[in-house]
DNA sequence: ATTAATTTTAACAAAATATTTATATTTTAA
DNA sequence: TTAAAATATAAATATTTTGTTAAAATTAAT
């Protein structure tokens, strides 16, 4: 919800490019395209790709070698290749070759196909990627990420996905000052446009579910919330 | 369910080799040919099969030498063999020997017999490794892994697989909100593609047979389903 | 090779949540 | 103290997410 992922797609024929780039950022990802190995390569100091769709025969560098080229650098090894192909004997090269254990597709693919092994990668490395988050208390209260839940003096209240996000930013700096477009870019996303007063909304909605500690979250009029005594 | 098995065939012999690959592979094992042992050794390091399958009479090592090889590493002396022989009394030198207490087949073999056999040895290797799950119980609902069955104020409820899989985690962590993802990828296994609502599905079949318990399983918004009070 | 069982998908209804709008209340600053 | 600015609140609306059903696809069993 954070940010959105970020996918390149190389591949000489412009119009499998424009496929791949309608489909996922249907999907929300930030699709940037590429005709070339090289053209990708210029841009991989400019925009950390989270996935890689690669076709194999291209003019230039091709793809078997913009993949070796990937894995044996420290930056992009872990980054996940998905590569392209019209013929299967071309993939079975690729896999022959062991240029890294990701993916393969078989033009012409399924969309479907496409956009759930694209998922199933990113879910993958979202997952070795240690983002948990842990449980944090302050006196009686006391934010639990594995089951999203509040529990004041023993009681779980339940909270709605984005109040756990709020609320756990705000006890994470306690005593820091988050301006509304500070929340709204964090929860939502810097390109997520809503109005600020909706952040008011949320705000209250928590210090009802804080019941008595309610005035943890405190106003800073002309500034934001923050949660502190 | 989560990965395939990996089996080793070793035989000389090339259409044996491929009687065999091909009826293992249409099981759902993955596959991995070799005509002498010498060569299968190479790749034991890079593949660590689940089960072999082995000939005994080959040129170079054969397989009385291969297995005892084996039942005298550490890594690898856990790995059944199922020894492949033409003739009975090769076999019996097998079992003289006593080189390890695994299987012995003489060709011609059926192909249900082989499938049974290599699908036997996997399950108890499968149990001996520690996978055995253990009744649950909550209140009046118990979860019983012998017969994937359900028991709600002591009357038998039946679960598919998929079901009792998922009710396990549940109540294996009870309190843990699980997403829709992890509840595939630990299923299914994270090469699996499918359509994130399925788990819908399957959710709602199961409170269809947890009755009057249905609200056990709970719904969190935006974040995924758990089990508890 | 059929049949049955299970899993998956797709479509739409229902529910939950998020956002906006309008208005009341509080805070700020001259 | 008072007008302007900012925030709180409640109610209305929009959006997102989930529940449910039925049909299609896959898998297992006969």
């Amino acid at each position: 919800m954070k940010t959105k992922k970020k996918i390149f797609v190389i591949d000489d024929e412009a119009d499998i490019q424009e496929i791949i780039r309608i489909n996922l950022e249907n999907e929300g990802y930030e699709v940037s395209t590429f005709s070339s190995a090289e053209e990708a390569e210029k841009y991989l100091e400019k925009i950390f790709p989270d996935l890689i769709i690669l076709d194999v025969m291209m003019d230039g560098i091709d793809g078997y070698d913009f993949c070796k080229l990937l894995k044996s650098s420290n930056d992009y090894r872990n980054i996940p290749v998905i590569f392209l192909s019209a013929k299967t004997d071309e993939l079975d090269k690729v896999v022959g070759l062991e240029l890294g254990g990701d993916d393969y597709m078989t033009k012409p693919f399924g969309i479907k196909e496409l956009k759930s092994r694209v998922k199933a990668h990113l879910r993958r490395t979202a997952k070795s990627a240690g983002n948990e988050k842990n449980e944090i208390t302050y006196k009686e209260v006391s934010l639990n990420p594995e089951n999203y839940s509040l529990k004041i003096d023993g009681d779980y209240v339940a909270l709605t996905k984005t109040e756990f996000e709020i609320l756990y930013m705000f006890m994470k700096h306690p005593s820091k000052i988050f301006s509304r477009d500070n929340i709204i870019d964090s929860i939502k996303g810097e390109d997520v446009f809503v109005v600020d007063r909706t952040i008011d909304v949320h705000i209250m909605n928590l210090r009802k579910k804080l019941g008595k500690y309610k005035n943890l979250i405190k106003t800073f009029s002309g500034v934001g919330y923050g949660f502190r005594e």
